[in-house]
RNA sequence: GGGUCUAUAGCUCAGUUGGUUAGAGCGCUACAUUGACAUUGUAGAGGUCUCCCGUUCGAGUCGGGAUAGACCCACCA
């Protein structure tokens, strides 16, 4: 037997049991030896974008998803974790476009776009190949003959046939819309992608001419010459009469068609209580536009500046523009108020310029329009559905509000963006004509759409674009992988994108396959820093995984990510936390190093007959492994990772090393500790993975594979409750006993296990009140009961223990006269349900006995 | 402004359908220990479960209200 370190070393095995599992090809579910029936289980990774390296949030992610995956193959389904990566089209570019101002000094106007988009494969090369080491590093199972990029060929016919459906089905639409537009990137922006800026900016008040009766409040005058209303809030009495007036005005030589109208969202308490209705360059106006039929007026173009037809403005800029009305105003004596304000500016997120609201000709998925192929329902009425009647589960449960609540405030989808890097959309145009279709039209003078789509219309399509949809959904049939893993069974990801992400995969998946794309979402939190902080580079609190990994081993980081961390909730994670982890580690490595060096023959024993369960203390920790099984495997299948990682970790560390090991020192049982190893080992296996494998792997001298052994289930014969309960009360005796024990000079547990397995509760008691230990240094060996001769009362301070045990008998008192009380209760007899009521009436035994116990030994003391 | 959530030990959090001495980890204090364990073990101190009202035989748990905080959405014309 060669020696075993005295410690694991995770460095230096982890790399090759990740190896072996890959060679071994069970990490693809195909491979794994199942009966045909056996059901799918299915998780297809969010795919990290290919901007950075993977922070410790996606470690989490990783964490999380194997643990279900390395569970659910054990149990037996037909585990398929598929990885990814997203080409994060905005993002990526970005960094790109960054990274070469910084290192060329060139825009990507400079390079043209086929050089900048040989610039964006190379620099995404790199990055996916750091990002996929980094996914192995964790020791993530994940099916690699599987992986995908949301923008390699598969997923390219995917989004392409994706979108032709959904032109064919009315489900998208080109459209003039009011847009965030970001006048230096020429790029639409979505909601998400805008920043704000909190600034301070004037506030004009105003009238548009002399004659005009109502005087309004702006911050941005220019827009003012496309104004075609004037809202007020139907409760002003100010204005009520005026509701409904129309009239021309010259607003700075520029003649407006402004109607009076009413809207509740206008605040009476706000400027004039009045606002000018810009159409075309401010959100809200759009919307008012919308509900009063009002004519649009832009007068802002795509480069930022004042539009032809507007008199003297026409070509300058929007805030040149500004200055010259409010000039023009001055002079004319309109001017009534100019005041400062706190103004929240919205910027686009790349460059910082401010985001014009703009009406522009763009690609829109209609989620109101009803649908033909959804039965006569949008889109949004059937993502709201699944959720309704709980055929989508969020874990947490809360999570639903906030999904349904955003969905029931969905607006059409803009997914046309302005920018080179992404999936094109399959439209030409030639003059008017139009042609939409999943490859180029005949003839010539046929232009592409120079736009590129939504990176979220890709990642939207993520479930099932995965799984060969376009090859594997014909005439509303599934076939293949899709047929096989489709709908997935869990969506692992952050609550900050349900909304971005989750929403968009549920109706794209509902449109295209007809289902739901996952069952559950289960949700977790953000990685925050020991004080609760965002882990940021700028601020420097960032934990880097590898660094950690290096440091601590894998299984240590994910366990320090999975225990503590409860769905829903951020997590707080320090490296001490980590290398607590790293020490439970080591005891797992040292309980094996421990039993293998004293039982060289040792076997892990996967059944365990009931006549090799001998002692109280083998009854009693076959027992508890066994109620640990069925409680560990309830809490995994209800997503409470970290309430089983707990009871795993209490178990193995309070339970199997701290007591049973020590009593195995005196009383050796082999097949108990072989029985005992095996189960934990498994158990453990989806927390920590690598350690597991090894100590299995060395155990059977490398013959098989942890990660595809059989799921342990609990063996309901082995369970001893009245074993469980003698053992716990001769813990408390021992207890007490060391509670005293200021003059032991070696640890009681040892002598008195020793006779736990020979004599009675009762005589241990008497016999701890006589024994006194002669020899101040015994070992193991050398202890024998006869010698041991000791005086409980002369090694304790006797005043002060007789109080504790007043104190003690006065609570229990206390309590048995309250639980008498209880069961003497007459409405508590008839509404309490059975259950509690023996509960009770055990309890109150268990008090009394207590009770007579405490007397005794207050007895024993004089 | 609309919505969701949270409040339990010094810190981070558990606490299942209400059930009777409210738990864990870390930290703290004391003692022991180089023994399978880059230590570990044992014990201890520490809580009016934010506050008020209600339902109930019984409330950390259910209902109403207050206070404080977190987040999401919409917006700041």
């Amino acid at each position: 037997m060669p020696e075993i370190p005295k410690t694991y070393e995770p460095a230096k095995y982890e790399d090759k049991i990740y190896k072996r599992w890959e060679e071994s090809g069970f990490f693809n579910p195909d491979n794994l030896d199942l009966p045909k029936n056996a059901k799918p289980y299915t998780i297809v990774l969010p795919p990290p974008n290919i901007t950075d390296k993977l922070h410790l949030g996606h470690s989490s992610m990783l964490a999380i998803q194997d643990l279900l995956i390395r569970f659910h193959r054990m149990k037996g389904y037909r585990a398929l974790w598929l990885p990814g990566t997203d080409h994060a089209s905005i993002a990526t570019q970005n960094v790109v476009e960054k990274k070469l101002l910084k290192e060329m000094g060139k825009t990507r106007h400079d390079l043209g776009k086929v050089k900048f988009l040989q610039e964006v494969w190379k620099f995404l090369r790199v990055t996916q190949k750091t990002i996929l080491g980094q996914t192995r590093k964790m020791g993530a199972s994940l099916d690699w003959s599987r992986e995908a990029f949301t923008l390699d060929e598969e997923r390219k016919k995917a989004v392409k046939k994706m979108f032709v459906e959904m032109y064919n089905e009315g489900a998208i639409y080109r459209g003039e819309r009011i847009v965030n537009w970001c006048p230096r990137c020429k790029s639409t922006l979505a909601d998400d992608e805008l920043e704000y800026e909190n600034q301070k900016t004037k506030l004009y008040t105003f009238k548009y001419s002399k004659d005009f009766p109502i005087a309004i409040a702006t911050t941005r005058p220019e827009t003012k010459l496309g104004d075609t209303a004037v809202a007020v809030n139907p409760k002003d009495l100010r204005y009520k009469k005026l509701i409904g007036q129309t009239g021309t005005v010259y607003f700075c030589g520029v003649p407006l068609k402004i109607k009076i109208i009413a809207d509740r969202n206008v605040e009476m308490d706000f400027g004039t209580g009045a606002l000018g209705v810009t159409p075309a360059h401010s959100m809200v106006d759009w919307k008012m536009a919308e509900d009063n039929d009002l004519e649009i007026v832009k007068v802002i173009d795509e480069d930022g500046k004042i539009r032809n037809d507007f008199s003297n403005f026409s070509g300058h800029t929007a805030l040149e523009a500004r200055e010259m009305v409010v000039a023009e105003l001055k002079k004319a004596g309109l001017l009534e108020k100019e005041e400062e304000m706190e103004n929240n500016l919205s910027t686009c997120y790349r460059c910082g310029t401010a985001v014009e609201p703009l009406p522009s000709k763009q690609w829109f998925i209609a989620v109101d329009k009803k649908l033909k192929r959804l039965g006569g329902k949008s889109l949004k009425e059937k993502a709201l559905e699944v959720a309704k009647n709980k055929k989508i589960q969020f874990i947490p449960v809360r999570f639903t509000n906030r999904y349904i609540d955003w969905i029931s405030n969905l607006h059409d989808w803009c997914i046309s963006r302005q920018i080179w890097f992404g999936h094109e959309i399959p439209v030409w145009y030639k003059g008017e004509e139009i042609f939409v279709g999943e490859k180029a039209p005949k003839g010539k003078n046929w232009i592409q759409d120079p736009d590129t789509l939504d990176t979220w219309f890709s990642s939207g399509m993520w479930t099932f674009s995965t799984l060969g949809w376009s090859q594997n959904f014909k005439n509303g049939k599934k076939s293949g992988d899709l047929k096989k893993f489709h709908p997935t069974q869990v969506l692992e990801t952050g609550y900050e994108i349900i909304t971005l992400w989750v929403s968009r995969m549920i109706m794209m998946s509902l449109f295209a396959v007809g289902e739901i794309p996952f069952e559950n979402v289960y949700l977790h939190g953000m990685v925050l820093d020991k004080f609760g902080k965002k882990m940021s580079k700028s601020k420097g609190n960032g934990i880097d995984p590898l660094d950690v990994i290096n440091q601590f081993g894998t299984d240590a980081v994910r366990l320090a990510l999975l225990v503590g961390s409860t769905p829903g909730n951020d997590v707080r994670i320090s490296e001490e936390k980590i290398e607590s982890f790293r020490n439970f580690v080591t005891k797992l490595w040292n309980i094996y190093r421990y039993s293998a060096t004293t039982y060289p023959d040792m076997k892990l024993i996967e059944k365990i007959n009931f006549r090799d369960v001998k002692t109280l203390a083998d009854k009693w920790i076959v027992s508890k492994l066994n109620v640990l099984i069925s409680e560990v495997t309830t809490d995994l299948d209800g997503y409470k990772f970290s309430l089983a990682g707990e009871k795993l970790q209490s178990f193995i560390w309070n339970d199997l090393a701290d007591w049973y090991l020590e009593i195995s020192k005196i009383e050796k049982n082999e097949k108990v500790l072989g029985y005992v190893l095996d189960k934990i080992l498994k158990l453990a296996h989806p927390f920590a993975p690598f350690v597991t494998e090894k100590i299995w792997q060395d155990s059977f001298s490398g013959s098989k594979i942890l990660m595809i052994e059989k799921w342990p289930v609990t063996d309901k014969k082995l369970i001893d409750k009245k074993a469980e309960r003698e053992f716990q009360k001769l813990q408390e005796i021992i207890g007490q006993v060391r509670n005293i024990r200021s003059s032991y000079k070696i640890d009681p547990v040892r002598v008195i296990t020793a006779y736990s397995l020979k004599i009675t509760n009762q005589e241990i008691i008497e016999k701890l009140a006589r024994v006194k230990i002669v020899n101040s240094k015994p070992t193991t060996k050398t202890i024998k009961i006869a010698n041991l001769n000791l005086d409980i009362a002369e090694l304790i301070d006797t005043e002060k223990e007789k109080a504790r045990l007043q104190k003690e008998i006065e609570n229990l008192e206390k309590l048995v006269t309250n639980t008498e009380k209880l069961l003497s209760n007459k409405k508590f007899i008839s509404s309490a349900p059975k259950e509690i009521s023996e509960r009770t009436k055990g309890n109150l035994k268990e008090y009394q006995e207590k009770l007579e116990n405490q007397k005794e030994l207050l007895k024993n003391l004089g």
